[in-house]
DNA sequence: AAAGCGGTACTTTTT
DNA sequence: GTACCGCTTT
């Protein structure tokens, strides 16, 4: 029992010579991947303002979960004119680089852990003979959520038996943005025409009120499979409606609510959950139940593996392992620091690229002396390489818990933060020191589990363990599981509490900015909110705020159309007009960004205070929110000449840069002229990219070769001419 | 090479 | 409000 990744995982272990990869591959998480992939498409010469790493990450991604390799996707139409059109036509050239730079490091992002599996069962007939006869059936839950890439494999491991039983149910589908296609439903049913299909329409969980309000929310989708789920029990309680100031007034009101219902329904910490839509939400309310000394827990993304310190020594863990892990390799090369800088790393790169091999093994090559490095470079290097190599021996025959304490030594790491007195860095120390507990604690939980059968767990095995989890899978170490849930309401899927919080129900915020657009984005989010609902046993309560700090900025949002899905009968109070009013527009002041869309102001703007000026210029609906402020260069100028008469608002936001008043250093440049740089010297121009405060020049200097300047830095000037 | 700085983007959601 | 980047200074 596991998710398709992690149970995939130890098959393509087992089959990783037949595929080309060692056995002990790592895998890279979601910011390993955004920054291998940012590197290639710096060393493509790319500009990383247009090829946003994530964006291309994403386009990546997508072709992966539908099985279109980088040679396929040269010959796809479709996906090249997406590119084009998107002005990135090398999205193609990146993911090719990309993926060879995965394969020669011996790692595999999450999506080639399903590519990989379809490979296997494709060109490794015993292996998959192996696979699919050692499972004779196999049952799948939130089969909506699953992907092409999943389906096929799902199909290829069932070809022998036909035992394939799968639960599924398309107003639950909240992950199509990552390639999962409610389409595998339907296919179902004409690859096993001998399928029986059962409907299940009762729920079993939560009082009719709950179910019957959340029919009203999914009725409003066009596009679903129709169906009524009922509810036996018993009417309970309508839904709650929670209306705030503020952010931190929502938490309050939250927070309050639980304590009463303890007091009153003797309900306990874990009987609560609070669900919001993105994970930035849970600040305020961890606040306030800090302050009212709740024990709760967040159960965010890998927040702890996310830290910076963590995936430090993670990433020596990673590179004693896997010596050709170069992600890794680059992040603790200098770490702490041991005076190999980034010219060394650069130079070393290149070399290793040069010489089709990973960043480890260049290091020990004899002709690295002759690229330039200095001779006191190359010997740090080799020292560095010499002590991973050590721990890189010692891996397979190593306690883990052992070797993580040494590596955490002898890497200095742990010296480096002991050194750091301040109170962050006290805490990194004990982020350091909680994560070689957890390897401890890993190796505990094995022994137990394999009660004697394998003496020694090692570092690979807990790396395995590690790189897989999902938010709700990490336990609790605490001794008490006593505690409330802050989680997404994606991460909520699945789940079940007595009593349910959604925070944070406005419009840009639930459903999401941009989200809007399209039907099949609103209905998603619908679905979304469906999911959170039927997330509650006995009661649910939904609250929004008048303003909330976002982006370090005050926001103002009407509260979210969904409130007025849910058939007003099941509701506690009906919802007052005057909420809607401002239908949608979003509001925004404070920050540098001061901004809202004419009209009226409302209560929240006057409670503001002070600061009732004037709109510089009231933007159409539409755009409101939508455009980012810039105060960059010289758009402050302008806006400066243009605002004359409010200085009391330093913070205006500058009106937008308008190319035609850009003064000329800006725009004097074009490709092909020919210019001096004061340090660089002369060069010609090869190519102008970019929007007008952030233009950049790739410039071919005559004698140091192509540099990318960004203009409104760069000193230099047209060429004099003699 | 390392520390200090100023500017910018970030906030969808997850394996 | 923060994390990160890249430039500048030392």
């Amino acid at each position: 029992m596991g998710t398709f990744h992690s149970v995939f995982v130890r098959f393509l272990r087992q089959y990783a010579q037949s595929l080309g990869y060692p056995e002990s591959f790592t895998i890279y998480d979601q910011s390993d991947s955004t920054s291998a992939v940012k590197t290639v498409i710096k060393e493509l010469g790319l500009d990383d303002s247009v090829y946003k790493p994530r964006d291309i990450l994403a386009r990546i991604s997508n072709a992966k979960n539908s099985l279109i390799t980088p040679s396929a996707y040269r010959t796809d139409g479709n996906a090249l004119r997406a590119d084009t059109y998107a002005k990135r036509p090398r999205t193609v050239d990146v993911y090719e680089l990309y993926q060879k730079r995965l394969k020669q490091s011996g790692v595999m992002d999450f999506d080639d852990i399903l590519v990989n599996m379809n490979i296997l069962l494709r060109d490794n007939p015993q292996a998959l003979e192996e696979i699919s006869s050692r499972f004779s059936h196999i049952m799948v839950d939130e089969y909506q959520d699953t992907n092409y890439s999943q389906y096929l494999i799902l199909r290829k491991l069932a070809a022998k038996h036909h035992n394939l039983c799968v639960v599924g149910d398309d107003s639950q589908s909240i992950y199509a943005f990552r390639g999962a296609q409610i389409q595998n439903i339907l296919n179902f049913r004409k690859d096993y025409p001998e399928s029986k299909v059962f409907r299940l329409e009762r729920n079993y969980r939560s009082t009719s009120t709950i179910v019957d309000a959340a029919n009203s929310i999914i009725e409003h989708n066009t596009n679903r499979i129709p169906k009524t789920c009922y509810s036996q029990a018993e009417k309970g309680e309508k839904i709650h409606i929670i209306k705030a100031f503020t952010e931190q007034d929502e938490a309050v009101e939250i927070v309050s609510e639980i304590q009463s219902r303890m007091r009153k329904d003797g309900a306990q910490y874990q009987d609560f959950a609070i669900l919001y839509r993105t994970n930035a939400q849970s600040r305020a309310l961890e606040e306030q139940l800090r302050r009212r000394n709740i024990p709760y827990l967040v159960y965010s993304g890998n927040s702890f593996f996310e830290r910076a310190e963590v995936k430090d020594l993670m990433a020596y863990f990673k590179l004693c392992v896997n010596p050709s892990d170069d992600e890794s390799f680059k992040r603790i090369v200098n770490k702490p620091a041991r005076a190999i800088g980034d010219t060394t790393v650069k130079a070393l790169e290149a070399f290793a690229h040069a010489n089709g091999m990973p960043l480890f093994r260049a290091v020990f090559l004899e002709s690295l002396e002759a690229t330039g490095l200095r001779g006191a470079a190359v010997q740090k290097l080799r020292a560095f390489c010499s002590m991973i190599d050590g721990f890189a021996r010692r891996v397979p025959v190593t306690d883990a818990f052992e070797l993580a304490t040494e590596i955490a030594e002898a890497s200095g790491l742990l010296a480096m933060y002991r050194a750091d007195l301040s109170i962050e860095g006290q805490a990194r120390l004990a982020n350091l020191e909680e994560l070689v507990n957890s390897v401890a604690g890993f190796i505990e939980e094995r022994d137990e589990e394999a009660e004697g059968a394998q003496d020694t767990f090692t570092l690979d095995d807990f790396l395995e363990n590690v790189s897989l989890l999902s938010s709700v899978d990490v336990t609790d170490d605490d001794d008490t599981n006593n505690k409330v849930a802050l989680m997404t309401a994606h991460s909520a899927k699945g789940l079940e509490f007595p009593y349910v919080f959604v925070a944070g129900m406005e419009e840009n915020l639930f459903p999401g900015q941009n989200m809007v657009l399209s039907l099949k984005d609103l209905e998603e989010e619908r679905r979304l909110f469906y999911v959170a609902v039927t997330r509650a046993r006995k009661a649910v309560a939904l609250s929004y705020a008048g303003t909330r700090m976002r982006n370090g900025r005050h926001e103002s949002n009407a509260p979210s159309r969904f409130l007025r899905d849910i058939d007003s009968r099941y509701l506690d109070r009906p919802l007052e007009d005057e909420d809607f009013d401002n239908d949608g527009v979003r509001h925004e002041w404070g920050g540098f960004g001061s901004r809202w869309s004419g009209g009226r102001l409302d209560r929240f703007q006057r409670q503001s205070g002070d600061r009732e000026i004037p709109p510089l210029r009231s933007a159409p609906v539409g755009m409101t929110g939508t455009q980012k402020p810039r105060n960059s260069g010289y758009g402050s100028v302008i806006s400066s000449a243009g605002a004359a008469g409010v200085e009391k608002s330093p913070g205006r936001p500058s009106a937008p840069a308008d190319p035609d008043f850009v003064p000329s250093p800006m725009t004097a440049f074009k490709p092909g002229m020919r210019i001096e740089h004061n340090r660089f010297g002369p060069g010609e121009i090869l190519e102008i990219t970019g929007v007008v405060p952030e233009l950049k020049a790739r410039v071919r200097f005559d004698e140091l070769g192509e540099k990318l300047l960004l203009l409104k830095y760069a000193k230099m000037r047209p060429e004099q001419k003699q």
